[in-house]
DNA sequence: TGGGGTTAT
DNA sequence: ATAACCC
């Protein structure tokens, strides 16, 4: 059996790029990975898997808790259940909802806390590292779900096949509406081995993490996303190109779609677009004139199903952080008190990762009655005396760090006067790899002095970073 | 709304 | 430093 498909098989350099959904593509970018430019893949041709956990938290409290399998469990972070099991999800408890709420509808419902994300995290590193045995190509979106290019690998295994093997390939999971499939397709056959992929993956999750999920497979990371919840827990579904309208079109409001979030629906909702052919037919000038071009150009494509952003390797985190909440604080020694603790736990993380934090910053919220979310922060470098003490277990690195970050504090908070915070939280970022003996050449090199602007490309160099006098 | 994360401006 | 996005 021939494939009727006029696509060269090998990494062909230079397809053109067909439209992935409806209409042509207006200019397709080269995507950045890693500070490199790497060849437009033509987009539509991908392979993408995203895979996204069941209930993560619960999950792996399960875990930890053997005797908790099989009741309603939910994991709270101060009054809030933020995730629960199916248990709970049949008895009515939602995400997100209010412990309150959660118990008057499930009295039964166990809680346990989840606000100490040490384990979730650790898990969330071992899922990853198990797809990234898959391909390397694995980005991370949150504790419990990740993207995967599967292109090359599904490429390899279509090459592996003689042309009489294709019309015996089959599809692991659903199909997006049933679609047929057909044999001649050559999209189609990648899309059935990205499927088969998938199943291997959440396989060998299950088998050596004992954690389930769901996968869904697409020419893209909006598809993949959208259609891996099509089928709920513990299951996956692949999507035909020729379904994705119907798979857009399955979503009630714009604010459903990833990558539009709350302020930009409701700017949209202003405009009367409330759903995904509202915005589809929305004329580009005015989306352009409310939006900007960045945005505007970069949702219309959304609305059309059509997504060329790389899937970008996650690697190691960018920053660690530690925050907590509350009712209230309101004094200096009752804050010194709380990011003495939230640091103390984050010299532990960074101490194990092994690279080392070059920036400090302090975040901080302060109580509004009714105005939402808002926070301020500070951040300066880590003096590079303190920088060394770090892995060192030994020196006193807690008194050099508490005394900059107070000293950010009142940089921030007049603390003569009287405040009220509800939040603090504590970052390390501006990681960089461990010293060798190299250490001293590459900073010769690379570090810019304030008199060399000639090159300052990077966004290190870019940061504004308070002055903190000692 | 929690306790995290990322990128763009 | 903030604002937007994601979970």
């Amino acid at each position: 059996m021939e494939l009727a498909d006029a696509e060269a098989a090998g990494p062909s350099p230079e397809a053109p790029a067909p439209a992935e959904c409806a209409p042509a593509e207006p200019g397709g970018l080269p995507g950045l990975v890693h500070d490199q430019l790497v060849p437009t893949q033509s987009s539509s041709s991908r392979v993408i898997v995203h895979v996204d956990l069941d209930c993560f938290y619960a999950q792996v409290e399960m875990i930890s808790h053997p005797e908790l399998k099989g009741k309603p469990l939910g994991v709270q972070q101060k009054y809030l259940v933020v995730t629960c099991n199916y248990e709970a999800r049949e008895l009515g408890v939602k995400k997100l909802m209010n412990v309150r709420d959660a118990k008057e509808k499930c009295p039964q419902l166990i809680l346990v806390n989840g606000e100490d994300l040490t384990r979730y995290r650790e898990m969330s590193y071992k899922v990853t590292e198990l797809l990234e045995e898959f391909s390397p190509i694995v980005e991370r979106l949150g504790f419990d779900e990740n993207f995967v290019d599967l292109t090359e690998m599904v490429e390899k295994r279509l090459q592996q096949l003689q042309s009489n093997e294709l019309s015996a390939v089959t599809v692991s999971g659903h199909v997006y509406n049933n679609q047929p499939v057909n044999f001649h397709n050559v999209m189609h056959m990648r899309l059935l081995v990205g499927s088969q992929v998938a199943a291997e993956m959440r396989e060998a999750m299950h088998n050596q993490l004992g954690l389930t999920g769901c996968a869904g497979v697409a020419s893209n990371k909006l598809l993949a996303k959208l259609v891996s919840g099509v089928f709920k827990p513990n299951q996956q579904t692949v999507l035909l190109p020729e379904s994705c309208q119907d798979l857009i079109n399955s979503l009630n409001h714009i604010k459903e779609m990833p990558g539009i979030g709350y302020k930009t629906a409701k700017r949209l909702e202003v405009l009367g677009i409330n759903s995904v052919r509202d915005l589809q037919s929305f004329s580009f000038k005015i989306l352009e004139k409310e939006l900007g071009i960045s945005v505007a150009q970069r949702i219309q494509k959304l609305s059309f199903g059509e997504d060329n952003s790389p899937v970008m390797p996650s690697g190691p985190p960018q920053s660690f952080s530690e925050e907590d909440s509350f009712k209230k604080c309101s004094s200096e020694v009752e804050a010194k008190k709380k990011i003495e603790e939230l640091l103390a736990s984050l010299l532990n993380r960074v101490c194990q990762d092994g690279r080392r934090p070059h920036t400090i910053r302090l975040v901080i919220r302060r109580y509004s009655p009714e105005k939402h979310y808002s926070r301020e922060s500070r951040q300066c470098p880590i003096p590079s005396h303190v920088i060394q003490k770090l892995g060192t277990g030994n020196y006193d690195v807690m008194t050099p760090m508490v005394d900059i970050l107070m000293k950010l504090f009142r940089n921030m908070v007049n603390v003569k006067m009287p405040f009220h915070l509800t939040l603090l939280s504590v970052c390390f970022c501006n990681l960089k790899a461990q010293n060798t003996a190299k250490k001293g050449l590459i900073d010769y090199y690379l570090t810019p002095s304030l008199s060399t602007t000639s090159h300052s490309g990077k966004r290190s160099f870019k940061m504004k970073d308070t002055h903190i006098e000692d």
